[in-house]
DNA sequence: CCGACCAATTTGGTCAGACCAAAATTACGC
DNA sequence: GCGTAATTTTGGTCTGACCAAATTGGTCGG
C-alpha cells in the first residue's frame, strides 16, 4: 500500500468523507471549484481532479453552473469502504449487509465452480481444502489459504461480473475489518464441518452441496463478526469511562 | 440522457474502449499525458482529468514516471456497461453472467423484503404485483412497473450494499439491452406463474417463497434473453450477406 | 561480459492566469 | 407579481511553467 498520496486525492478523500457524513444535503449546491481551491490552498486544477473523482463515485453531479450533491444510495459501490471507515467501530448493520451480499456471490461462485470444474481443477481445489483443514485451528492464520481457495473458485467459475463485484467488496471490506482489528471467533467445529462438506462436494462434483456449505459458513461468519463488533464497541465504551 | 459531453469525458471514453478492446497489454506502459494531449489536440489538463477517470475505473495505475495498464478483471464494475457496448451484439456469455448475478441479488432482496415488510408495505407490494398482472401480456409495457416493484423491494429490504450494486448493474445493463434492441420473449404463462407465487408469498409473508419465485423468473429471463441475442446475431449475419 | 552506480531525461503533480460558454442570479420593465 | 433581459457565477479548457519522482541510458569497475 503506497503511503504517498497526491494533493488531489487528499482533497477528494476529505470531501468524500464530508459528503458521506451528510454534511451536505442531497441536491444541495456543492462549493464552487474556486472556493474549494481557496479553502485547500490549492490550484483549481487539483480541485477539479478531486471533483472528477467524486463524480465517478456518484457522490456529486457536475454541470456548468454548479455541482450538486447526490444522494448516497445512488452512488457507486466504491463508497462502501470509506463508509465503513468513517467511525472507529464499523456500523454493525452495514457490515452484516456486506457479509450477506458477499455470501450470495460466493455461494453462486462455489456452485458454478464445482459444477464446471475440470478434473485437474477439482484436484487443485481438493488440495487447497486439505491445506485449509490442516490449519483450521487458527482463524487468522488460515486467511491466506481462504483467499487462495476463493480465488481458485472464482477463476474456475469464470464469471467476470461476480469477479469484479467481489474484487470491489473484498478491497473495501476485508482490509477495513483487519485495519479495525475485528477478529471473529468461530464455533469450535463449524469450520471443520464446512471443509468436510466442501470435500465431499468436490469428490462428488456436487455444486449444490458446495453452495450449501458456503451458505452455512457465511451464516456462522456473520454471527461471529457481529459478536466481534459488539465486543469492540463495548471495549471502546469502557475505555471512554 | 444529456447529449452534451465534455472533452475530457470523450477522451476518457475513447481510451477506456481501447483498453477494453485489449489494445494495450496488461502491465504495459500507457502513453504519456503529453503524448495523449498531442494526439487528441487537447491540453494536458483535459487529458489528466480523463486519465483520472480511467484510474477510478481501475483500468490504469498512475504513478510518477508513467501510468500502467491494469488487467481488466481487477477493474471496477463500472466497466461492465462499456464492455457490453463494445460490439453491436453483446457478448452472450457476459450477459448471462450479468443476469445470473442480478438474479442472486434480487432473490436476496425479495426474501429479505417480504420477511421484514410492515403491514402497509405488504399492501403496497401486493398492489404493485396486481398492477403488473394486469399488463402481463406485454413484456415491454410492464417494464416501468417491474422497476417500481424492484425499487420497492429494495427500499423495504433496506440493504445499502445490494442497493448500490444493483444500481450499478441496472445502470450498466438494462439501458444497454434496450439500446441494443434486445427484446426477450417469455414463455406464455411463466410471468403469470411468477406473479401468482409472489402474491401468495406476500399474503403469507413467506420470504422463501418469494425468493423461489424470483429465482425461477430469472431463469426464464436468462433463457429468453439468450434466445433474443441469438436471434439478433443471426439477423446481423443475414444482413451482412 | 555482466552488474552496480550515477547522470540525463521523461513523466506525473501542481500552480498561475486567462478565456469561453452555459447556467444561475439579479435587475429591470411591464 | 411576473416574465424577460442583463449580469455574475461557475464549470471546461488552454498555455506555459516548475518541481519531484521514476525511468532510462550510459559509464565504470569487477
Amino acid at each position: 500500500m503506497p503511503s504517498t498520496t497526491t494533493l488531489s486525492h487528499e482533497i477528494a478523500d476529505i470531501l468524500r468523507d464530508e459528503i458521506l457524513r451528510q454534511q451536505y444535503r442531497s441536491g444541495e449546491r456543492f462549493p464552487s471549484e474556486r472556493d474549494l481551491a481557496a479553502r485547500f490552498d490549492a490550484s483549481r486544477g487539483a480541485v477539479r481532479e478531486a471533483l472528477s473523482q467524486l463524480e465517478q463515485l456518484g457522490l456529486i453531479r457536475i454541470q456548468p453552473g454548479g455541482a450538486r450533491v447526490q444522494s448516497v444510495d445512488s452512488a457507486s459501490i466504491a463508497v462502501l469502504g470509506p463508509l465503513l471507515a468513517l467511525d472507529d467501530v464499523p456500523d454493525a448493520r452495514l457490515v452484516d449487509q456486506f457479509l450477506q451480499t458477499f455470501a450470495v456471490m460466493t455461494v453462486l461462485t462455489a456452485r458454478n465452480a464445482v459444477d464446471v470444474a475440470s478434473a485437474e481443477q477439482l484436484v487443485q481445489l481438493k488440495q487447497q481444502v486439505i491445506e485449509l483443514a490442516d490449519e483450521s485451528n487458527d482463524f487468522e492464520a488460515m486467511q491466506p489459504q481462504w483467499r487462495e481457495l476463493l480465488e481458485t473458485l472464482s477463476v474456475v467459475s469464470d464469471n467476470l461480473v461476480v469477479r469484479l463485484i467481489s474484487n470491489d467488496l473484498k478491497a473495501q471490506f476485508v482490509d477495513q475489518m483487519i485495519k479495525l482489528g475485528i477478529h471473529p471467533k468461530f464455533k469450535k467445529n463449524s469450520i471443520k464441518q464446512t471443509l468436510s462438506a466442501l470435500r465431499v462436494s468436490l469428490n462428488t462434483q456436487d455444486g449444490e452441496l458446495a453452495a450449501r456449505a458456503m451458505q452455512e459458513h457465511f451464516e456462522e461468519l456473520r454471527l461471529a463478526v457481529r459478536e466481534a463488533i459488539d465486543m469492540k464497541a463495548e471495549g471502546l465504551k469502557q475505555r471512554a469511562v
